[in-house]
DNA sequence: GCGTTTCCGGAACTGATATTACAGGAACGG
DNA sequence: CCGTTCCTGTAATATCAGTTCCGGAAACGC
């Protein structure tokens, strides 16, 4: 057991660095034939089996728990629990991945015809699926809170996503009083949340990178009782801890930036839904702005 | 055959019947705060964090396990490990269907289509036929001039494309220098104007109705030489008479407002497209940024 | 502002699960 | 053909997970 093919002698510390599936193909050969039983189980429906309790993973394969048990001790883990761990950090890491790469390295070498094309076909399928896995109820419900026009309403955004909270406010303010937007600046901070009231609503806008002054700010206003709605991308900002509603968006490209054409999109979405439901007020104030 | 973890799913072993992710959508609304908190933590790495023990889903969404575990049960499944079982189910299943094509496609269509897909398609489409009305070359042409990086960058939005304008400085900064942002008052023209120099480039958004200022400040702009891209709408700003290059974007909704969201994927689509083409210069420069 | 209801999380409980020990049995070598 | 060695499954055990109960607190309605 101590010779070659241990995986670069990484035994004795954390195996989180080879992915199981390569572990597998390099310990075959030390296996024994339960254990390769085990083995083509897990590889003929990879991963999943994985993720099954042991007694399952051994039936599964036709072999008895104790032998999967000694199957993955022979990859290398410790315990069986710790093996799934390492299951599920590769899938989310493989979930992950294909943006990584795109950001990390530089954009294609020779693409040059239809650029915009293709750009503005992937943005188009961005905004479907994010109006697919928005839920019904939490686009209604931001729209109808915003449309009872109740209480102050807060906008926010980080470094890429303060322009759409402005956008945001440009149009809130023509349909609704007591509009207004933070910068992010912490220094100011305690003075702008000053009147912050209980029930007031708090939109903030944060993507990745996520910004820590948001995180911080977006403490403060839940402590005030804001009612907060994040609106985000798909892996979802840590702000969510705070929010009462969260519109998560689709914002992959495949190129070195993530597009927030979503978020856009979406905000232009529910301006028109709550110029819909808050319309006798919305267009006499609309109607009386304009003119002055 | 097992126990069956319907439910009120279809009997006789469903086999992708209603998905796990659809079930959170379905539920979403009779959900209480902490749960959707919940929620969000599994949508957010989804299925990855179905996976983990509860106490470890628990701690990633930032509530309890008893809440995750009434979360599940509002899902409609008996035990937190059948509500696992379905999940392996389903990740065997989108395993075994043609590669990960559906893992890219909207979750699931059966939902009724809501007045958000409606303006999101909508969107999708302008989208398309902006990409299809502008000319290959302007586009270019445009792409290039700024990934030259000569002279400095003038940019200036009306009132509800000022936004617009801010959000494309936020990027044109990382990229390259000399980039800033006009306000549309008149009376400090003179002052943001007086250093403005023949090639410079000038980015206007300008879009119904539009704006007198931002057509006075153009007529400046030209007169000082400065090299003039215009991004509009389809019925084209009279900025137009002093742009080198005029960028016409779809904005129809049938709503009471006009959608910009086109002009903003245009913006997208031109970052992205001089990131690429300035990469060695902008690629240095966003690194070192990123540092500081 | 106060009473009522709902909701959330801490802590004890119970069951399932991973784990270990041990014995039966096959394969190989003598 | 017999002895040794290793492999493998069964059965018992200890641990950890999921589950439940209840107190406190926030949200809601009057």
């Amino acid at each position: 057991m101590d010779d070659a093919a241990d995986a670069g002698g990484g035994g004795a510390g954390e195996p989180g660095g080879a992915s199981v599936e390569a572990r597998v193909h390099e310990a075959m050969h030390r296996l024994t034939s339960a254990e390769k039983r085990a083995a083509r189980g897990l590889l003929g429906s990879y991963p999943t089996l994985g993720f099954a309790p042991v007694a399952e993973f051994a039936q599964n394969s036709g072999v008895s728990p104790p032998t999967v048990l000694r199957f993955v001790a022979e990859l290398g883990y410790r315990s069986y629990p710790d093996f799934q761990r390492a299951l599920r950090e590769e899938l989310e890491e493989r979930a992950k991945s294909p943006l990584q790469r795109a950001a990390a390295a530089p954009p294609h070498p020779e693409r040059d015809l239809h650029a915009l094309d293709h750009f503005m076909a992937r943005i188009a399928g961005n905004l479907a699926v994010t109006a697919a896995r928005i839920p019904v109820s939490e686009f209604e419900a931001f729209a109808a809170r915003l449309a009872e026009g109740k209480g102050a309403c807060h906008l926010m955004g980080g470094r890429f996503t303060d322009p759409i909270a402005a956008y945001m406010e440009a149009h809130l303010r023509l349909i609704r009083p007591g509009v207004r937007r933070l910068d992010g600046r912490t220094a100011t901070r305690a003075d702008q949340l000053i009147d912050v009231k209980p029930g007031d609503v708090a939109i903030v806008f944060d993507v990745r990178r996520y910004d820590p002054q948001l995180l911080e700010t977006s403490a403060d206003l839940a402590a005030r009782r804001a009612f907060t709605v994040l609106v985000t991308d798909e892996w979802i900002s840590p702000v969510s801890r705070h929010a009462k509603i969260v519109l998560p968006c689709m914002t992959q490209t495949g190129s070195t930036w993530d597009a927030n054409a979503a978020l856009f999109a979406l905000v232009e979405a529910v301006i028109a839904r709550v110029t819909e439901l808050a319309w006798p007020a919305a267009g006499r104030r609309i109607g009386s702005l304009e003119k002055g």
